[in-house]
DNA sequence: TACGAGAATATGTCAGTACAAAGTCTTGAC
DNA sequence: GTCAAGACTTTGTACTGACATATTCTCGTA
């Protein structure tokens, strides 16, 4: 028997009712109380209890089964997913990721100039001999040295001090000013690391470093923010999930 | 003033409308007919000139915006977005990759046998007893080995020879029995190699392998591939697409 | 008993309509 | 001439209703 889902709707609220009952269906499911496997209760009867429309509810539905969270199929029903699939696409950045984990991220900035660079100006869709603000930062994580981030940003960002970048992130930062990152395209692989990563990250020359190059766009299609990082890969990795759907 | 994209819907095709329509638009942004920054013609209008509803309109244009491709502004109108941001997401094989770019794959079987493994058996949703297919793969480019592939399948596929493989990649193979991977959880990381990987993959011990462990599931979520895989970091990196949209 | 037709169930597609909200542009008052 | 109020355009949200299609289950018939 299908599972009833306390909902309660908020018509007042500025937030869309399909997004209010994606929210809490979706709560539902992080809770535990629908486990993988369980029949959801189907979309007429799920409407007809709520007093919403059949539409609104299936694009809530629809929402989940984007997310990977629930899955439908004609004639049966609608399910819950398997949790290992359970979609965690992200673009955070490692400053937010280890405060999430737990972690005490710190922040020293190493260099903070403005220079011209013609492959990372071409990256970011600017003119070859635009001014860009170049950091150079090592990312700390309960005081050991864990990677070597170094940025380039378009010439509007360029007074963001080395104190902004200190206290957190630099999408924190951005996102203060507005400027919301919402996809990257990424380039992974790994390298022997050069004198100056040894010296920073602590490592001996057989010891790795994990190399991370990202554009980084805003909604709108900007490129707003080039990054090439490496990473002491005994302490790091990358995860990603791909999807085709 | 907008382009008029022009636009044959067929009403009795399987095709569903909203499918058809979104095809065509997403023709013509390809073919270069509309360029980045063109306004798109608007949802009404292009609903009134092709006889559909507003709703089916939408939701081809809602493809179109989760693909990337067009951008929409209320108040404003729809345009073709930033071509740098067109999305590719994919869940392909190395073998695939390499043959796309022009190499020559090719692939030895070190080994194929059928082992227990708890973890994996755990990591595929599998009782921890269960037999599966473990394959090591040695996989070439243009004669030079590139990776070592260790991939773990569920019985199901316990009847997959080595001869399967050695032609094609392993996701052709599930392809023609009817499987296809729609969502990967992918670990991206890098380490020193061990001995066997030195050996096969012909390297100093001061050259970093890059590592990927991958979780794949079809589109009912199933799991239905685990994978162990260390790449020549000298001559292979990770392409992804992340996106918060 | 075996098997096929059809009922029951649930999601998929499509139409038409109404109003809300965001952004731009025009117009009028000072 | 400047600036703010309001008109206009376009997308966003929501509802109602109807029919199509995939899947499973049941029941009647050979």
């Amino acid at each position: 028997m299908a599972i009833q889902v306390g909902v309660s709707i908020d018509r007042s609220s500025p937030v869309p009712l399909y997004h209010q009952l994606a929210e809490q269906l979706s709560g539902a499911i992080a809770s535990g109380m629908l486990q993988p496997g369980d029949p959801f209760e189907n979309e007429i009867a799920l409407a007809e209890r709520l007093s919403l429309s059949r539409p609104t509810v299936r694009r809530a539905i629809q929402e989940l089964v984007n997310q990977g969270l629930l899955l439908r199929r004609r004639g049966l029903g609608t399910t819950v997913a398997n949790r290992k699939v359970h979609r965690r696409a992200e673009l955070t950045s490692l400053y937010d990721d280890l405060k999430r984990d737990g972690g005490r991220p710190a922040t020293t900035v190493l260099k903070h100039e403005i220079v011209r660079d013609e492959r990372v100006a071409t990256a970011l869709d600017l003119p070859a001999d635009a001014e860009l603000l170049s950091i150079i930062r090592l990312r700390l994580s309960d005081e050991r040295p864990l990677a070597i981030l170094h940025n380039w940003l378009p010439p509007v960002y360029n007074d963001i001090t080395r104190e902004d970048l200190e206290g957190e992130g630099l999408y924190a930062v951005m996102r203060d000013r507005g400027v919301r990152p919402v996809v990257a395209h990424q380039t992974i692989g790994a390298r022997t690391p050069t004198a100056a990563e040894r010296r920073h990250l602590g490592l001996k020359p057989s010891e790795p470093v994990l190399t991370m190059t990202r554009v980084a766009f805003d909604a709108v299609g900007n490129a707003v923010e080039y990054g090439d990082h490496s990473y002491r890969a005994q302490d790091y990795s990358i995860e990603v999930m791909v999807d085709k759907r």
